[in-house]
DNA sequence: CCTATATATGCTCGCTGTGAGCATTATTGG
DNA sequence: CCAATAATGCTCACAGCGAGCATATATAGG
């Protein structure tokens, strides 16, 4: 322990406590908007997917499904996500956890100083097919549609060496201001680790990396959109994905990489499945989120010796071949071990 | 991918955007002040610290620097955060993350309605002893001040016997109300699991869910400031740690946490290191995070073998024994590993 | 100078987890 | 009955890691 005697002091008035003791604070503070964003993800026939909202008006862009929160109504931001959610599509949301905020100017093409300033926080929901097929209200579509980059699963796609590798590497070439600021990792380097070329790995944990790497690079449609400088360098604007409104594009490529890690140290991959499932299922539904196809029976010696699933005792037919043993969630995984998970080393293909 | 003919759909009005079109929203969707809170981090003689500003008014409680943003001065809610860090205490951080956003009514024990409702954005920032020394306006306090129970350098910590586990285990007795929302791990496991009792491993990262236990159960000043219920059963609240204001104590525990973890595969730990440094001093470092004793041989074979560091070709002198090579980050390991970190396993005690 | 002590550093051994592949079993559809 | 398709069982080799032994080189004190 630090005693005491130790421990530097700093005149009390520098550091002055920001929270309003009066009205006169209020001024100084602008009064901001808080908006709750939900990339609510589910697998769908092996496919993963995302409730977006269609619009319909003007160049028909997808969103992510947004409310305001309330802070008179609601007394937490999760709270207010739910009850919105429950009220709009009908979802009642399981499982859900908080991704990111963001109070970034610029990215909004905000053009009116009147209006509030627009803060977004941005959640990950994860529900199993079986809710949705019900009672939904919504356009289901593969969060894939928007990161064709990411799909994995047929191997390397073909649009990294078509479209964006080229091109990244020919904006990395391109001569810099020196009044940028000097970025640790030269961006050649960073090209080379997020996109896997010239035999670096791929990472598919780096969603957002790769995300925000095309965005500067002025690669994707949002670059345009925002006005960003970098994306007027190419003629005709290649087509990377399907283009979402104001930021959404970013928070579900955070939703997505944060899936990708967490199913790997925590059981979540069970919110995407319904109660019993057999193995080859399970693996189906992990490959869908993280992309390359795994080792199957390296697979069902990882989840059976983990302890994550147990047998019904029950078969399931008409699989194509034998029939599959079912199993369900193994819920006292949870009191044996502190991080118990998928964690499978997908192959760098 | 899922076809258009695949997607379902959903009556468009039922999912309206909330992004203000005009004036009207603006009174459903009330104002609010967004703070900025940092966790500012460094270690000082293998001692976590963190930056404390005391508050000598009532009670004396400890808070964490804090900040408003002001959209109309910071365009992101880090710039905003170096930028009055700077302003306020001299200091320049270097590795900032974001930890969480918390809109939680209550646990501000915010009494009056005509007050903006606070909206509280935590963050971690990590910095050099080096860079603290000179020029520093701030009280360093250990974080084990506020988290006593979290120490584990030398040992289990008596505190867990003597105070917390078992007033906990009579907290986890107590009748519930059954209008309670039925957790899904009952309170026994949740103790048994996050404070390593009856054969469970201690779990370094899980401070947040310890803290929040000790909260839920009244045992922290703070659940009896915000009126808790749980908090009203102890005769005399036993002082677990020191209290800060407001959630200070929580994102401080968020901050812990993810320091814990994050070290681990991300290469932080240098953040917090001279350039120069002996790997015993590294080993150090580590320990002061995370607790417990490290294998030395080990902790030489892992750092060395994952190429995170490089020797300088100086030794170091007056180490008491035999001298050490010094060493510095090596940064080429960002571009060779994905995700390059002191992949420690702690030894559970 | 010599010895005790403390630290730095090198090396080995054995266990476990994991990648990869072979082999066998049990269905369905001709 | 046969072919195709899955499900499942098992083995083997190797890498990583926990643990400990052994040696090198400084400082402190007599």
């Amino acid at each position: 322990m630090v005693s005491d005697a130790n421990v530097r002091r700093i005149p009390r008035e520098s550091l002055e406590r920001h929270h309003p003791k009066g009205t006169a604070m209020r001024q100084e503070a602008p009064a901001v908007e808080i908006g709750l964003n939900a990339a609510i993800v589910a697998v769908l026939d092996s496919e993963p997917v995302v409730l977006v909202v269609r619009e319909d008006g003007n160049g028909a862009q997808d969103s992510l499904p947004s409310g305001p929160f309330s802070p008179l109504k609601h007394r937490t931001f999760e709270g207010g996500l739910r009850t919105w959610v429950s009220d709009q599509t009908g979802i009642e949301l399981g499982y859900v956890e908080q991704l990111y905020s963001f109070g970034d100017r610029g990215r909004h093409a905000q053009p009116d100083d009147e209006m509030p300033h627009v803060v977004s926080v941005g959640y990950l929901a994860l529900t199993d097919a079986g809710q949705i097929e019900d009672s939904q209200r919504g356009s289901w579509r593969s969060w894939y549609h928007y990161f064709p980059w990411e799909d994995w699963r047929k191997g390397r796609p073909g649009i990294l060496e078509t479209e964006i590798v080229p091109r990244l590497r020919e904006w990395a070439d391109r001569p810099q201001q020196t009044a940028e600021p000097a970025r640790p990792v030269a961006r050649q380097d960073r090209v080379r680790m997020c996109f896997a070329i010239d035999g670096a790995a791929w990472d598919e944990e780096k969603v957002l990396d790769r995300y925000e790497l095309l965005y500067e690079a002025g690669l994707v449609e949002e670059a345009r959109r925002d006005g960003r400088e970098a994306a007027l360098a190419w003629s005709p604007t290649p087509r990377l994905g399907a283009m979402m409104r104001f930021d959404h594009r970013r928070i579900l490529a955070t939703a997505i990489g944060r899936t990708r890690a967490k199913i790997k140290y925590r059981p979540v991959i069970f919110e995407l499945m319904p109660p019993e499932f057999t193995l080859f299922e399970l693996q189906r539904t992990v490959e869908a989120i993280l992309g390359p196809h795994l080792h199957k029976q390296n697979f069902r010696r990882l989840v059976e010796g983990a302890g994550l699933v147990e047998p019904t005792g029950d078969m399931k037919t008409r699989t194509g071949g034998r029939p599959a043993k079912l199993y369900r969630f193994r819920k006292e995984v949870l009191l044996e071990r502190p991080a118990p998970g998928v964690r499978v080393k997908p192959g760098r293909v």
